[in-house]
DNA sequence: CTGTTAGCGCATTCAC
DNA sequence: GTGAATGCGCTAACAG
């Protein structure tokens, strides 16, 4: 059995009190009691039980983080980020991966709710917004990243991504491509919509029709992405050029075009819309559009921060802008026949 | 303010003894007051309290996590799979992030100790193992994983490096390598040791000289990989082959020899310590020591739930055996050149 | 300056 | 079958 503070006390012979301020320097004690305290401390091994404290002090300094695949590198890097931000501020950082389903978002926020943490920072999946309205509803502090919730409001730190996949595809264009394909994210969902958007928008600048062919949804998955690549490339007119929808999918589509002896990029290029320094060490060159990981981390942070501090104040949402990470090709321009086809 | 148990044992119009007994089926109670209890309960929106039920049950029902890099697939993955299997037994993860810092771990093994946490799974950074023997020592459960410790014995599941190493060799070997450079590791540690060890045996094996300045240090990150095989590209007679620590470190070797424009892998082939689907997308062809990533993680599961119901056990060391991944090139052999030296 | 006491929210003895 | 009372380990208010 761990030792407690009456242990201390008793083995100092002073009170629980008095242990207990020297232990958080909240009350005066005289140097002599303080040493005796210190050295009954060390002697026992003594730490603090923060299961105790949290109980009386209704707050455990633990935040609450959700995110949708840890094994995403773009999702692993945030939370590399926030843990390291949330220590400065002395918070612990409890972490939920959501495997991308909806069941497993409600279930961490029902836990994070019974551990009483003093905040969630969570990566939305989509499908169950529910659970998470009630709770910020409930004045609980939440921060949204990523994605927006349709039906409430609430602290959001997002990146544009009507922008990003405008700049991606009008990137893919300027090379020569004319049937672009994209894999936007799984169907039913707003974020996708963002992206589809995006992709809209920089075919008709160009006066390009934009076939819902060259849309396959994607779940984020290596095995996602290869699917969805395949739809592309068994149509009969196959795009030119994929946008996927993150590093996974990168990586199913390359292997689909491998698989089937495709050339990367002469005959199909393709793009991410995750950076990752991979890319940099790999063929073929992937040009991606690069998340500001390190802005998301750090506002969101930021944010439920201001907002445990201050839970009244008015929601509010930033929204980052992606920049295009163009990776040049090998000295050789193998890229003749795409940009040929222009 | 969240509702607690009395606000439902005044709505419902019974005791807190009652309440309790509805919510963990742990005492009779009539059917009448049952669903009176369980209105209140829905009506309120109430949820259990954790803390305070942890603190009469001495028991939190979380597990606390660390291992040195998230952002590490392979550890990003292990942690994957623990949640999984501790979610199963009931458990909630605390995950901690070392930054392959010694002075996070002991910071982290503090937290966890005061969080009350049930048990402990980590994988070692090294260079503090004083701190995790106290724990170990004053019976609370942990399981190493990965790295052994040196001054004290503990449950621990790890990866036999000597062998993976030696099988890695021996396969370049067999490719015509005779220079075979290895990054394993940090220096002062005697995991990398055992990468070197390895490395030593299939050097012998073949009667080939096992050269010191082969070996260059890396720790772990693109940066670290890049820095060490520069040293080893300095070399008079510079490697065919280079063996990296892990996926970070194939990023950074890759990057130098492209950085280069050296030929990859016709005048340098590279071989990886950790196996990731990446690899199976991209070229050039790199091939790995594949770690038994899910058995690490259900065997650390496994026996640290053992461990929690019955902490007098003798500890037990778990050695799992890793298996190499060719990957084979493509169709033209550009590998002649290799194979010519032999 | 230091000791005594109440109560955080809950599960669990006891009585009835 | 159900209710009242105790204590988990700690902090903070109150005495002295």
């Amino acid at each position: 059995m761990a030792s407690t503070i009456i242990d201390v006390a008793k083995r100092a012979g002073v009170s629980i009190a008095t242990v207990s301020g020297v232990l958080n320097g909240s009350r005066y004690v005289s140097p002599e009691l303080r040493e005796r305290v210190l050295a009954a401390v060390r002697e026992l091994d003594y730490t603090v039980n923060q299961v105790a404290r949290s109980l009386q002090a209704r707050s455990t300094r633990m935040i609450g983080m959700l995110v949708p695949d840890i094994s995403d590198p773009f999702h692993a890097n945030v939370v590399r980020i926030v843990e390291t931000a949330l220590k400065t501020a002395g918070y612990t950082l409890l972490l939920g991966n959501l495997r991308d389903r909806p069941e497993e978002q409600a279930r961490y926020l029902h836990i994070l709710r019974a551990q009483q943490v003093d905040g969630i920072l969570i990566y939305m999946v989509p499908g169950c917004e529910e659970e998470l309205r009630k709770l910020v509803e409930s004045w609980k502090p939440v921060v949204l990243m990523g994605r927006a919730p349709t039906t409430f409001q609430a602290d959001l730190v997002a990146t544009d991504h009507v922008t990003g996949t405008r700049l991606a595809i009008e990137h893919l264009m300027s090379r020569g491509h004319r049937r672009i394909g994209i894999i936007p994210g799984p169907e039913p969902q707003p974020f996708s919509r963002s992206r589809i958007h995006g992709w809209r928008q920089a075919l008709a600048g160009s006066g390009l029709p934009a076939d819902d062919h060259y849309i396959s949804y994607g779940d984020y998955t290596i095995e996602g992405g290869a699917l969805a690549a395949s739809h592309l490339l068994d149509l009969r007119e196959p795009p030119t050029a994929i946008l996927a929808g993150n590093f996974h999918e990168v990586v199913g589509v390359l292997r689909v075009l491998r698989q089937r002896r495709i050339k990367r990029p002469d005959q199909v290029e393709v793009m991410s819309s995750h950076d990752s320094e991979v890319l940099d060490a790999f063929d073929p060159p992937v040009s991606s559009v690069d998340q500001p990981v390190r802005e998301l981390g750090t506002n969101a942070t930021e944010l439920l921060l201001r907002r445990i501090r201050q839970p009244g104040r008015p929601p509010e949402q930033i929204l980052l802008q992606p920049r295009l990470k163009i990776r040049s090709f090998p000295a050789s321009p193998l890229n003749i026949g795409a940009a040929a086809e222009a």
